[in-house]
Formats: structure tokens, C-alpha cells, sequence
DNA sequence: CCTCACATGTAATGAGTTACATGATTGG
DNA sequence: CCAATCATGTAACTCATTACATGTGAGG
């Protein structure tokens, strides 16, 4: 799905400006799987409200800049759910993580063992932020699921690199020790 | 990590064809986290020679189109490597069918279920390819590692959504037997 | 006979990111 | 005083995909 989609997607839930969207996309439901800029946003929001699928209304505020909040309107919920409704490519991982860990000769073994830590690190802030997610909102139905998903997956991941990084400590000492 | 670096990692293992490169990445160690093009495969290796980061030679072939099989460098090992240890960006899924399901109130129950069946279909097809990989192959450290990850992550995807589906079916009959 | 697997490449196009540009207010 | 948060937008640029272009041989 592409920016514009994305932005429909957001402004189906509640009404928003494109800063309060990315904030959204970062820490929402979206923040485990999605990325999106402000340089990409702004002109999807622009373009669609000259097609008819937001509405804008600018809001004043006293001690920060105006803001330009946008609303979905009838044809631009029509166009989400055709959007929505499209057999989608299947999904990849892309993760560089694993290509460096594909890469492992080339690593020595302190490189490989920051590598995993830092993997272990954003897979438990993503974990974290599902998990406030889930306190913070009262929980619908979409929400749910997408949430147990990144849990589930996100929490195999640690499980199995916890695991692999105490092997690697274990044969760091071992071999020391002969 | 960019195709160039894509293309010196599948060389740094064996030498190959930009058809072939192709190949392992359809269906080797990379599949289910990565994706490329000939159209940029190709140039990528053009460009990669021309900087002297990989060597060409042309192999005749009877009965099949000429191929140039490229071998990588010294140089290109080095540049690898530096690519390699650099610290990447942070993982993201980048999942459409996420996004599908997040937006469940626009879809119908019918939709759901084609979706999630869509997704375990394609889940179990890559575990299937890790298997294969694991099978066909002498195991090394990060094809190993890689492919564990892979298992763990994708076989934790399964299991919530053969579990989800099944509330899905559960409820779709039990309303209809009141 | 037609399609698939093999094999290489270019050009047009698309979709996004990064960097730039601007500016007020609050808190350390 | 400096950094961060709020707030919007444009332009240059990167990177990759899709479609086009071409050609052989094998198997159904």
C-alpha cells in the first residue's frame, strides 16, 4: 500500500493533520510495520484533498502554529476500501539484520554480538509500543489482531535471538578456556 | 542494505550469472526477506565491474544463451565488509496484509478469511523454501542462523493466524444458530 | 505450436527519502 | 541559550520496478 492509502487509512479512524499522522504511523498500530515522511505525506494529503477524498479545516491554535486538520469524506472511503480490498503483493521481510547475520564470516564475533543486541532492542520497543498501544486505546477489532500478530512474531524473534546470543557467549569462553 | 551490496554478498559465496544471482535470491537463504530486479541486478553488476569490485567471464554454453558468470575481488570483499559492519536502520515489516487487517470494518467477513488464507498459504511457502535450503544445502553458520530465524518467526505468524481463523469460523456460524 | 526456462540488457516511470526552508514556544 | 516539539511545505535525488527488446532450445 503507498502513502496515499495509508493517510486514507489514518484519517478513516479520526480526523488529523499530516504532523499528527506520522506522529500516528511512529507510535499507532501502524509504528511495527509501516514508515512513512513528511516529505511524502503532505503532498498525499494536498493531492487528495484536490480529488474530493478529504476535507480540510484550518485550526488556530494559540502558542503553536496552525494546523490543517483533514477529514475523509464519502468518495475517500469508497476509494479505502476498494484500495484495502485488493489481493496485496505478498509481504516480505526486508531485514538487514538478517543479511548481515547471512553475512556472518565476514563479522567478528563482537560486531555479531552488538548486532543481535541492538536487533533485541528495537524488537522490544516495538514490543513495548504494541503494549501501549493496547492501554492507551479502548480496543477495536482491527487493532487486536494486528497487535497479537507483532506479539507473537516479535516475541519468536527474541525468544530465538536470546537464545542464539547465549550459545555465542558460551562458545566465546569455551574455546578461551582450553 | 542496496542491490550492489546484495550482489557482492550472493558472489561472496560463489561465483554466478546475473541470472543466477537472481535465482538464489528467489530461492536460497534471501528469499523470504529479500526481492530484486533484473533491471537493477543487471546494471548493478555492470557497475560493480566497471569499479572493480568483481571480475566477468563469458562461459559458452551449448543449447543455451551465452552467460558471463562474475566472481568478486578482493576489493569487492572489502567493500562488503565495510558495508556490512555498518550499523543498518532499524527492521520494519512492511506488511500490506497487516494493514488489511487494521482496516477490518471495510472488510467482509468473506474477504477476511480469503486474506488470512492468502497469508498462511504464502507463510507456509516460505517455510517450506527455509526447509529446502536446509535440506539441499551443507549448512553454514549464517544460512544456519538465518534459516532458524526464519522458522521461528514465520511458524509464530502460523499458529496465531490457524488460531485466529478458527475464532473467525466459530463466530461466523454462531450468530447465524440463534 | 506454444510456452517455459535460459540469458542479458535498456528506458520510462514511479514512489519514496533526504535535505532544505521557515518559524513560534517551552523547558532544561 | 539551546534543544526539542509543534507545524507545513518544496525540490533534488535515490533507488528500484515495470515494461520493452531480443534470442535459443526443449518439452508438452
Amino acid at each position: 500500500m503507498n502513502v496515499r492509502t495509508l493517510c486514507l487509512g489514518v484519517l478513516a479512524v479520526a480526523e488529523a493533520s499530516g504532523y499528527e499522522i506520522k506522529k500516528e504511523i511512529e507510535e499507532g498500530h501502524f509504528s511495527h510495520f509501516i514508515d512513512a515522511s513528511y516529505g511524502s505525506i503532505y503532498p498525499a494529503l494536498i493531492q487528495l484533498h484536490a480529488e474530493g477524498l478529504l476535507t480540510v479545516r484550518a485550526e488556530e491554535q494559540t502558542g503553536k502554529p496552525d494546523k490543517k486538520v483533514y477529514g475523509i469524506t464519502e468518495a475517500g472511503r469508497r476509494a479505502l476500501a476498494k484500495a484495502v480490498s485488493e489481493v496485496p503483493a505478498k509481504d516480505k521481510f526486508r531485514s538487514e539484520f538478517l543479511f548481515q547475520m547471512l553475512m556472518q564470516p565476514l563479522l567478528t564475533p563482537g560486531a555479531m554480538l552488538n548486532a543481535i543486541d541492538k536487533q533485541l532492542r528495537d524488537l522490544n520497543d516495538d514490543l513495548s509500543r504494541i503494549a501501549e498501544c493496547q492501554r492507551k486505546e479502548q480496543p477495536h477489532a482491527g487493532g487486536q489482531f494486528v497487535a497479537g500478530y507483532g506479539k507473537a512474531v516479535l516475541t519468536a524473534a527474541v525468544i530465538y535471538l536470546e537464545q542464539k546470543k547465549a550459545e555465542l557467549l558460551r562458545e566465546a569462553v569455551a574455546p578461551a578456556a582450553e
